[in-house]
DNA sequence: GTGAAAGCGCTAACAG
DNA sequence: CTGTTAGCGCTTTCAC
């Protein structure tokens, strides 16, 4: 049996308005005397009260929807993980959409999230999308964008990690080690992240002067796979490289893979260097020497953000870049 | 501006009764002329159905929640994924919950989904409970469990895979490549999982005549760093060993780092089997030979179940074993 | 300090 | 085929 807040009001002999004070914790001008006896009836008929129906005229659901690519790719479950955290400390509930990077299912959660009445979205936008075209109408509800910004007017606050200076710092480590002709495996190159490594990879060549060749500068996914083919691409292109900066691990790991199918050993033959540092980054072989992204803490500032807003303190910034930091391993000669 | 649906009635010049039907495609005695006024009035004014309200006299919310332990653990994100994935194709939303194991937040993430009315949750419960006590109180609401079964009587459904065959296989796999002494580096023995591998173990040593030696049997967590340490007491201990099997991969590859940081080769020294299959068990080195489980299936099937239920089609079946499938790679001998 | 009553946006009979 | 109306369970003035 459901009991609703009318059967427990009526239990405890008062009206439905005292037992929502005093769930609510509106208690100040509640008798103690009464606060008690409508606590006992609560906790006796285990009253679970219907949040539903407090939205309804709150206006609010105490609900964030969490829109990313994929939960699978290793990169997320850790920035989900800060999103959660944070939000769940606030009383907070997440809802997951994961989106394929397919713009229609983008569009679909979008919406979906807004007929749900979730207070605010946190949106890893879909990466293969038209750097022009949002195709996101600016809604109502507020929006932070986590790792790649859209256009600026539909959101009201953007997390990344600063890629530029990330990729700059690795590709410029390979040269301090010695190493002269530096490949690029890129992830897709009309999402942000992307862009802004290979800037900070040119940035890189160019103070230390190197000429950028644009057959060094291979773009695919984000995946294994195509680190995988991507290198073998390039040897077969007899591409002339002895160290490969890839845009994320998972591209790392399939270079690796593919190397040592070659014969080729890591780091002596050929130095490789990832990006993310995700949790396996430490145990293949060799240990990847990275550039660690602060996922959890990602998702953790974001959240942070979007539920400021949400309770109108409006924060004090909006706008995050969090440092990445170099991880030496033993991918590198 | 947001409108309602009386907006939106009155706009199109019909009730709210109409508007309503329509939005809701019970169209079937709507004339088409009506409806297509409706739609249009729809589509002009960007209206958006608040779908809390429909839930409060439908009292279905078409959300769905997801308690795990911690998605960051590798195992979850593709369960996560399979219980998204058919979830999302049949119109409902996923709650995120995270317990870290812990059975106060467990429970206290089972109260917060009864409050937002969600029409059903699936859950993997807590490892660390003891048996016996649940704690967990059967509520009106649907409940399948996965990958850990509790108490037959809070749940209406379930599905794992099989533990002790996989356990069995890949202990029998040992043995038949000459292997002596399998040392057992296990989780947590109080979870169900665990133990169902350790009885598959036990039986696969019967089967071929061995001995069962506690003392080759330990137990921690499902971890990295659980798999490393307990490897190095197992030597420390002296203990006799020439293969490992792991309670799932995390443990397997730390296993593998101890026993590298020690100089010994996996798997010319010593075998290592894992357990799980997680994506990146074939790209460490040596691939990890392992059992792998359908965790993405896991999910989807449980959703599923579930999600039958709720639409109260009967589910053929509400208890399902998957197979396991051993994984041959390279780090048994 | 406590209660009566209006109303949040929508759906589901039921009437017409 | 379409509209009227009575709630769903709760919060929030505003009286008392």
């Amino acid at each position: 049996m459901k009991y609703t807040i009318k059967d427990i009001a009526k239990l405890a002999g008062v009206s439905t308005a005292t037992v929502s004070k005093v769930i609510n914790q509106k208690d100040q001008e509640i008798t103690e005397a009464t606060r008690n006896k409508v606590m006992a009836v609560v906790k006796r008929y285990h009253y679970v009260p219907n949040r539903i129906a407090s939205s309804m005229v709150t206006k609010k659901t105490h609900t964030i929807g969490l829109i990313i690519p994929d939960i699978s790719n290793p990169f997320f479950p850790e920035l989900a993980r800060g999103v959660e955290d944070y939000a769940n400390r606030l009383g907070f509930t997440v809802f997951l959409c994961n989106t394929d990077n397919d713009v229609q299912k983008e569009r679909a959660y979008m919406e979906k999230l807004q007929e749900k009445m979730v207070d605010g979205i946190i949106l890893t936008a879909s990466d293969n999308r038209k750097r022009v075209t949002p195709s996101l109408q600016k809604t109502s509800i507020p929006i932070v964008t986590v790792d790649r910004g859209v256009d600026a007017d539909i959101s009201d606050g953007n997390v990344e990690s600063n890629n530029f200076i990330g990729a700059y710092e690795a590709v410029s480590y390979l040269f301090s080690k010695g190493l002269k002709h530096v490949l690029h495996l890129s992830g897709p190159l009309h999402s942000k992240p992307s862009n802004e490594r290979l800037e900070g990879y040119k940035k890189a060549l160019v103070d230390h002067y190197r000429h950028v060749n644009q057959d060094m500068i291979m773009d695919g996914s984000y995946t294994l796979d195509w680190g995988y083919s991507g290198t073998l691409k390039a040897m077969s292109n007899r591409l002339k490289f002895d160290s490969i900066f890839c845009g994320n691990d998972l591209i790392a790991f399939g270079a690796i893979q593919a190397l040592k199918t070659k014969g080729l050993s890591v780091p002596n033959d050929i130095s490789v260097i990832g990006f993310d540092d995700i949790e396996l980054a430490k145990i293949i072989d060799p240990p990847l020497t990275t550039v660690k992204q602060p996922n959890y803490q990602m998702g953790f500032e974001s959240s942070r953000i979007l539920i400021d807003i949400i309770q109108q303190k409006t924060p004090d910034i909006t706008e995050i870049t969090l440092d990445t930091q170099l991880i030496i391993r033993h991918s590198v000669k």
